[in-house]
DNA sequence: CACCATGTTCCTTG
DNA sequence: CCAAGGAACATGGT
């Protein structure tokens, strides 16, 4: 689920859902979420405070806490790792099986569901520092994506990866900008030609953009009632609603499927431990 | 049983 | 300094 489009669309959700609404209590059902963050300071810290907005960094969602009295304001940060959902559930619903972290609020309760605990929720902003720059932002031009590809001589997928370098382009989406610019995956970052770059920075434009136009690429559900009385909540796949997930996708889990371009057979080879799909005929 | 999985961090080896 | 590999985190799907 989570690289930087469904976070975008994850944030814009709740930004529209949570603001105004206060932090009741604090259910860490899985202390380690909160690391480096004790249990009881993401309490102290929370308790009481008031959502002001929801933004994203990244693959991070950005909390912004306000304590009302003293105006204090302060930033939580979410990650939702491999397979985190972060979604609102009614006050008496069920905690689900792998509820990491519930907020309960003056309505409701904010869920992180995450099975295999991957996700984070912590005061700890450090992370934050070391991101690259954000691939959608206007100032991220041809100069900047060259900049982070041209110091490192690791196969450009691999790079791509590096949040340090580029924010927020998972093992997906790096797959699929590379096959849109035509860009062999195993082609040293520092030794694309400058066309290759202008491609490639449009192609992982392309590719971001589209699938938050999208509303991610793993379509969002929305359970409850009326959207306008903030009633509605996100959660995931809804039952008996076909997954379409990987329709859009071009080379993606596609191994031995045509190319869509020249119909040769995509491969999947692995790098850094991971896989990465690409046609060996278009990307050179 | 085996192998794979949308992520990040830390550690070792060269 | 860099690159590359592995492990750890923990669970579920095929």
């Amino acid at each position: 689920m989570p690289e930087l489009p469904e976070v975008e669309v994850l944030a814009r959700y709740l930004d529209r859902v949570l603001p105004g609404r206060t932090v009741r209590r604090l259910m860490v059902h899985r202390p380690r979420v909160c690391r480096p963050t004790s249990v009881s300071a993401m309490e102290t810290a929370l308790t009481g405070t008031r959502f002001l907005k929801v933004t994203r960094r990244g693959k991070y969602l950005l909390f912004t806490l306000q304590r009302r009295k003293s105006g204090e304001v302060r930033l939580l940060l979410g990650h939702l790792g491999m397979a985190g959902r972060l979604y609102l559930l009614p006050p008496k619903a069920a905690s689900p099986k792998h509820a990491s972290v519930e907020m309960e609020l003056d309505r409701g309760r904010l869920v992180l569901e995450d099975p295999r605990y991957f996700g984070r929720v912590t005061l700890d902003v450090a992370p934050l520092r070391r991101l690259g720059p954000e691939p959608l932002e206007a100032e991220f031009g041809v100069a900047r994506l060259a900049e982070a590809l041209g110091r490192s001589r690791k196969p450009v997928k691999v790079r791509l990866l590096d949040q340090s370098a580029l924010a927020g382009v998972g093992n997906i989406y790096a797959s699929e900008a590379l096959f849109r610019a035509r860009v062999s995956p195993q082609r040293p970052a520092d030794q694309l030609s400058v066309a290759e770059v202008v491609r490639l920075r449009q192609a992982l434009r392309a590719v971001l953009r589209a699938a938050i136009a999208w509303g991610s690429t793993v379509p969002l559900h929305w359970r409850g009632r009326s959207r306008r009385r903030g009633q509605l909540f996100y959660y995931g796949l809804a039952p008996g609603v076909p997954d379409v997930y990987e329709e859009r996708l071009r080379v993606y889990d596609r191994e031995g499927e045509p190319c869509p371009r020249c119909a040769q057979p995509i491969c999947r080879i692995e790098q850094a431990g991971r896989s990465t799909y690409y046609c060996p005929a278009c990307q050179r």
